[in-house]
DNA sequence: CGATCTACCTGATGGC
DNA sequence: TGCCATCAGGTAGATC
């Protein structure tokens, strides 16, 4: 599912592609994906005529800043959260392009390029907001962009059960989800469901540098495509780094790096898998 | 305060 | 072959 590698990949595909561009025309398929607004007439003006100014991140929330609107000369974002199953599309030949189904969203852009948003399940969503965020104050740092220093990030995990669940508090960071923890957990050589306050200082200092070394790589590889085909980039195209996974949804397959068999539990109300032989 | 559970959805999968 | 139950998981909100 998309988590901060994914959607930093498909941020820095839009940043490419449509940073300049002026909105033309705006076409809403299921409202549910634009259900914060009583009047869905509301977020289709607050797009059209409005240029895309520049491209941001927090976390799992993409940002699509936008200037130059005609009835507003406040600054805009438009915030895009995939959740489980959104894809973000611009397929050759724009508008013309085949329609994949559950396209709720479409935008099309004075060059004759669309962005579709795509989702089947229907949990991600776009709005159009002000500079204010309510919603993006709660979160922690980003882990790619703000991660903490070692200290920071031992005090901000302090009192959480297990290290899954820490790993999974958008509060404490934003932007891992249940794939990267499970490989940044590998990475550290910490099983996750360790308690965080035992962990010795040398596993916060192992699971510190795990985090930006795995996030880093994933970027690289444009994110995690698993067997379902879930989640690819703008252009329709898989990431790769789901074969660098060492654990996550390995029982068939093993750990990648000792061979052994991968254990696998919930935690947080999600799978989460582990290697005993490589992770304490 | 933190932990746990549920709701929100659809498509894929497995058992019978 | 068809039908039903189960599972997948990001986040908010209710409850313990």
């Amino acid at each position: 599912m998309p988590e901060l590698p994914e959607v930093e990949t498909v941020r820095r595909d839009l940043e490419r592609f449509v940073v300049g561009r002026t909105i033309e025309q705006v076409t809403l398929g299921r409202l549910r994906s634009v259900r914060r607004y009583d009047e869905p007439q509301d977020f289709v003006d607050a797009l059209v005529g409005a240029r895309i100014t520049s491209t941001g991140r927090i976390g799992k929330y993409l940002l699509v800043n936008l200037g130059g609107h005609q009835s507003n000369l406040d600054e805009h974002t438009l915030v895009i959260h995939l959740r489980m199953s959104g894809q973000l599309l611009m397929p050759e030949g724009g508008a013309n392009a085949p329609l994949l189904p559950h396209t709720h969203v479409r935008i099309l852009f004075d060059d004759g390029q669309e962005l579709r948003f795509v989702d089947p399940r229907t949990f991600g969503e776009m709005f159009v907001t002000d500079a204010s965020l309510p919603e993006l104050a709660s979160l922690g740092p980003d882990a790619w962009t703000s991660l903490p220093d070692v200290k920071e990030l031992r005090e901000r995990m302090k009192g959480r059960r297990a290290l899954k669940v820490a790993l999974l508090d958008q509060a404490i960071v934003t932007g891992i989800g249940s794939i990267y923890a499970d490989e940044i957990c590998h990475r550290a050589l910490v099983r996750p469901g360790r308690t965080v306050d035992r962990l010795r200082p040398i596993d916060i200092e192992r699971l510190h540098a795990a985090i930006t070394l795995v996030l880093g790589e994933a970027i690289e590889l444009r994110g995690s495509t698993l067997g379902d085909g879930q989640y690819v980039g703008l252009d329709g195209e898989a990431g790769t780094y789901a074969e660098r996974h060492r654990v996550h949804a390995r029982t068939n397959y093993g750990c990648a790096t000792c061979g052994g068999v991968v254990k696998t539990g919930v935690i947080a109300q999600r799978s989460a898998y582990w290697c005993p032989r490589c992770q304490k």
